[in-house]
DNA sequence: CTCGTTTTATACGCTGCCGTATAAGACGAG
DNA sequence: CTCGTCTTATACGGCAGCGTATAAAACGAG
């Protein structure tokens, strides 16, 4: 048997690099043989078309991001707060970020992607009630304390606003604490601890 | 002088028409042309290329953005929670939310968008700093609060998870009023009012 | 009505991309 | 080394989109 020059999952990796670089219009058979140095030729033998080839794109992410993600929180320990920012470090991580951003925006436009991103999200979100419902009683707290904690993770790279004085990640570190019932010193009170 | 059959606004509009519906790479002449009805055969005499019309889009929807909603809030008397909610609802609204959020993503591939939503999400960020201003006194913590109220706006549209027994609307409200600093009743305790 | 101006339709060449077909090349078994 | 198989390169036809050029049509002034 010949040996596989450039298997199936060079393909897919190729073209979750070019989604996550310029979205679903970016991911194009000859511009992704041209990146792994190749010509499409060998492509057909492997994807009936380019829409196979994004069906496979989203099997893998779909399993990557569940499997990989929950999997290792569940196995480490800790208190409830440092696992969910874990969770959010490990499901955020640079290289998982872009395809993620990419994927939302997607997903509005395919009922297809759509459906696998609520399976994934809805994963994500049971694991955020869980971890914050270790510290909140009410359970309608607890969700709107999930959805918060959500929205923050992902809004956060979508918005562009600065904040004069602080860096992003000072101000995004407070709104954790925010949504995670973590209390800070009123500057306004003396100068450390509380009542 | 002859009449303007279909004028240059036209052209804007319904370029901004498609960028709501499939994202910049649907915003394409021929199919604009076909979409209002006529040939791109007038297009070249208001634009040079392609890329002028998305620059008079930009410009027209940086330019309503920051002054539609703005003028209208600061017009209007209330308290301060019921003005970020109104301001909420007005950029958020129907008809520029999917331009909006396909602004954001645009915006993560050109720095020219990204320059422009900067100058935008900066205005709406300091009306909500305002907002929060009125009933917080901590500057980091109103910092911390805008950046959740705005993450909020934006990311739960990007959100696919479901809320099982809830509606998104109602935990969306919850997750406002924890925002805003507004206190619930635990159900853990009695049928109603506090101590 | 006639004419000139403004606006639009039509036709063209060009590029990039898809999917197919076929030839060339690499590799291991024997 | 030789052969067959697996993989890739090359060539093709087709479609869609861009930007240009030119002809046609609408419109208002006189």
């Amino acid at each position: 048997m010949g040996a596989l020059r450039t298997p199936r999952e060079k393909w897919i990796q190729e073209g979750l690099r070019a989604l996550a670089a310029g979205g679903v219009d970016a991911v194009r058979v000859e511009a992704l043989a041209k990146a792994l140095g190749v010509t499409k030729g060998g492509f057909y033998g492997y994807f009936a078309d380019r829409n196979a080839l994004l069906e496979n794109m989203l099997d893998t992410w779909e399993h990557e991001s569940i499997d990989a993600v929950l999997q290792r929180v569940e196995h480490v320990g800790g208190d409830a707060r440092d696992r969910i920012r874990l969770a959010g470090r490990l499901t955020f991580s640079d290289d998982r970020l872009l395809i993620e951003l990419a994927m939302r925006d997607w997903a509005r436009r395919d009922r297809g992607v759509a459906e696998r991103l609520r399976r994934v999200d809805n994963q994500r979100m049971q694991l955020a009630r869980e971890m914050i419902g270790t510290f909140c009683s009410d359970p309608d707290e607890v969700e709107a304390r999930s959805l918060l904690a959500f929205c923050l993770a992902i809004g956060h790279h979508f918005l562009a606003a600065e904040h004069p004085g602080r860096t992003r990640v000072d101000v995004h570190a407070r709104a954790a604490d925010l949504i995670l019932g973590l209390p800070h010193d009123d500057p306004a009170d003396g100068p450390s601890s509380g009542p």
